[in-house]
DNA sequence: GGGTTATTGATAACCGTCTATCAAAAACAG
DNA sequence: CTGTTTTTGATAGACGGTTATCAATAACCC
């Protein structure tokens, strides 16, 4: 069961080395296509979940949307979705106040943090 | 079109109005069985719109899982969800320290914030 | 190069949530 | 009470995301 390196992992890679936000499977489908026209998307679900379990990848989940992943061992951060576009974007740091009060007994082990609106392109004032 | 007022619509909307936490579908449905037996999946989730609609429900959107609902027009607050049962906890007020930064042209409209742990049932120091 | 074996691509199948369908039941108005 | 119209319950189906299947392909090692 040794591990090979295929084109179709490079590239994957690549891609997601290089993506300027958190990516579902298909927007890396659609990135990757460029440089291997008929790679499958079984692949890329494979990959994705390789280079999350090796800790490379991070799993962004979402309510009602595709898994997004990111580059793992960013720091603790958030993120932006966009109600028009759908797209995700990275934020700078945390913006919690304090550790949040909870009920008695109860144990919190994460936070996440999700921002609504409209993002710079599809924002009223950007040319869109 | 007249709304009719049946005794499913009565009781699904008892159940949660005595609710202690945002319930699926799937929940209220086994709570309101109690007191109308052979109630439908599909009656449960014609109600919830309609509550959602006239704007007495609020939904919960929860990434890999079933939207909760519990009474709206509460005030602004967070939500708690345990990694064991599942089950989601409401919790009081918010927590962010400030407007989060975002980049230029991006235009926040809301956000969300859920808490993930284990509650009181669950945590290891409680009996299970 | 050639054999072995991991990997791929295409697609069917899955899964959980939710909606459509439709005959039967029940609420309402008069 | 009775006719009309909404609502219900059961279930099939839609839907989007994800995984399984399997023959064909391609890494890797000697």
């Amino acid at each position: 069961m040794n591990r090979r390196n295929t084109r179709q992992r490079e590239i994957i890679r690549a891609v997601l080395a290089q993506a300027d936000r958190p990516l579902s499977p298909a927007e890396l489908l659609a990135r990757a296509s460029g440089q291997l026209p008929n790679l499958g998307i079984a692949t890329i679900y494979r990959t994705l979940r390789l280079l999350t379990e090796e800790g490379w990848l991070a799993p962004i989940e979402l309510p009602g949307e595709a898994t997004r992943y990111e580059l793992a061992g960013k720091g603790h951060h958030h993120h932006f979705r966009c109600r028009r576009c759908r797209r995700i974007f990275e934020l700078a740091g945390c913006v919690l106040r304090h550790r949040p009060p909870t009920p008695p007994g109860f144990a919190v082990e994460s936070h996440e943090v999700i921002l609504h609106g409209l993002c710079a392109h599809c924002a009223p004032s950007a040319t869109c």
